[in-house]
DNA sequence: GTTAGCGACCCAAACGTTCGGGTAACGTTC
DNA sequence: GAACGTTACCCGAACGTTTGGGTCGCTAAC
């Protein structure tokens, strides 16, 4: 009974009801002014339309997909949703679709290949109408078969290949971290760059060390290390890092979360985030600033990129031409990267906090 | 055309190409063998089989939806996906769910009861055949009028009412803290309580304030603040406990995120936790043990709890009676509250960190 | 006074399944 | 050899929309 107890109500009802056809009252409903205009008396539309509120009718969309072959459905794959850069992702997504009246599905695949095959397959068995996927290889083997099948997609956070997509600008968000660092004098400098696979960290720490070589120091290999984007990743790195024998003034890792993790890893050595090194994560989510050491970042439009990533789908399914965007950065300095300036010691107790917006000192 | 390309090879094709009736057809692909026996020789059934997967053939929903009134859709809302708890959670339901063979909806509501209402009419408009809220306000006002109109749901993470819930054992969860503080020596606690309209927070705070009445201690209404559900409510909780002239010992956060803020607070007024004040969290969000300072917290099953919210549900569809079940929450003893016994002083570098599951001294 | 045009509808065929009924042929059984 | 069961299918009516075409009566124009 799907759900809706007794209101089963249908067109026919309504038509029934008023001694209209059907189609007349299918018209009346959904054509917009011009078509309901055409369809109907201004009286009879006015007729319906209050019968159809009255009682309450709500169109079929089974039926209606089945009729119209489009069923407003968007399916969204994710490597998972329990990362809240995804999360927010997806809640810009949800809102923008809402919008468009488009409903969307959403799926975690793990960053897993096969859970990726397996997840689309079942998106698209349920007759979606387009596909958002967050969780793009950079090599776009799979999303090519995807998109040569014929399924009109955008990707969104991860870019790959020359597919549609709405990223941050990784790889300037990289560089203004790479300049705020050197500003503050450091020079050896380490990375803590993610799954090779995602462009989210390539790109991040490509502009990083690009913004280095333009000063003239190049990062060597074994001060980037690859990790997960989670915290557990993160501490695993920056475990790495430390046991070299003279550690980098400074750490950034390409995810707040890693970051958190690196901070963690410095705790378990003795050592200050901010004041003994530096420590800078990506995307400034919502905890960064809270944190006991309030981190420096780089905050990326997370709820925007989903909202375009619909806005970029929707036009694709109206068959228009598309460009994949790139949304603009913004460094946001905080205590892990500035603790060293506030007069705080290695002893540090009662010592201030910047916690939002800061710009560096000139 | 529904993403999928070329790929809409139908019943009716396959009946065709093989000279047999779509009828055949159906029941030797879905009817369960005792079905597709009846209704064509084995033979027969190798060959529609062999056909529909050489060819293809995905069954379309919405036809089916259309015929049998039902979608294998479920609708889910949540307060937020960006919340890690209920994005966790929501892993779980979608994991059940597909085992099911079962599609879900996600939608958030952001705790707003307009946007409830909005957001469970759109779901309901999908047709689902049943609901999970994980947003339930414990007054179950709205949600009776759900009840009423027929719809099929359960709750997760919260109780209200009597309706069919799937929740931690919060009560318990509460009272393992307030032992643990207790045990440790803390006289004057506070809890930073969270929403007073979510069970959760309620019953964690209970729990916690009737271990301490047992003990004989009465925690004083000033020492219990309400707060959202996050870093920055917390922050502010803690404040505002701070503010006071005697700060309490120890602090009880009813969610980890909420005890994060109470982290940034103490540390913004130069005091260590662990060390200082006591900090507990609830739910061990994979963050708490990665934490500079790691969290001690209860362990509450959240994605457990999303497999056993679709597997009520699941019950429910069938017309089964179910009960509300509540999972067991676990004490996981971390730095936030055994610092000061680790003999790290209030200056604080290099102290020895426990991580997970240690047990409190005897 | 025919016809063209238009307003306000109606008609009917889809869309792809499902499922309660056939039915014809082929044994068995008494 | 009549009655009865099976086996292996077929038939057709739904489910609730949408949409390309009518049609009928009326006014306006030539």
């Amino acid at each position: 009974m799907c759900a809706n107890g007794t209101s089963a109500v249908t067109l026919r009802m309504l038509a029934d009801q008023l001694g209209l056809h059907v189609s007349t009252v299918s018209r009346a409903l959904h054509g917009t002014s011009d078509e309901s205009g055409r369809a109907a008396s201004p009286a009879t539309v006015e007729r319906i339309r209050r019968l159809a509120t009255e009682l309450d009718y709500r169109p079929n969309p089974h039926a209606a997909s089945l009729r119209t072959r489009r069923s407003n459905l968007i399916g969204v794959l994710v490597p998972r949703l329990s990362d809240i850069v995804l999360a927010m992702i997806y809640e810009g997504i949800e809102e923008a679709a809402a919008e468009h009246d488009l409903s969307t599905f959403v799926a975690n695949t793990r960053d897993l290949p096969e859970i990726q095959r397996i997840r689309t397959d079942m998106v698209l068995a349920r007759r979606v109408d387009g596909m958002i996927f967050g969780d793009a290889y950079v090599d776009a083997r799979f999303l090519g078969e995807v998109a040569a099948r014929g399924v009109p997609f955008v990707l969104v956070n991860r870019r790959a290949g020359d597919l549609p997509s709405v990223t941050c600008n990784d790889h300037l968000g990289g560089r203004l971290l790479g300049e705020h660092l050197l500003e503050l004098g450091h020079r050896d400098v380490a990375v803590v760059a993610g799954e090779p696979y995602a462009s989210t960290g390539i790109d991040r720490t490509e502009g990083f060390v690009s913004a280095y070589a333009e000063a003239g120091i190049e990062i060597p290999p074994r001060r980037i290390v690859r990790s997960p984007f989670d915290a557990t990743g993160g501490r695993a790195a920056a475990e790495q890092l430390l046991a070299d024998g003279r550690p980098p003034s400074a750490i950034f890792a390409v995810n707040d979360f890693a970051a958190i993790g690196v901070l963690g890893a410095l705790r378990d050595h003795g050592l200050h985030a901010g004041t003994d090194i530096a420590v800078a994560g990506f995307n400034d989510t919502p905890l960064a600033a809270e944190l006991p050491v309030p981190l420096t970042t780089v905050r990326s439009p997370m709820h925007e990129m989903g909202r375009r990533g619909i806005e970029l789908l929707v036009r694709l399914l109206r068959g228009e031409q598309v460009e994949s965007e790139q949304l603009r950065p913004e460094l946001v300095v905080r205590v892990s990267t500035t603790g060293a300036l506030l007069g705080g010691g290695s002893s540090g107790s009662k010592q201030g906090v910047a916690r939002t917006h800061l710009h560096p000192p000139a």
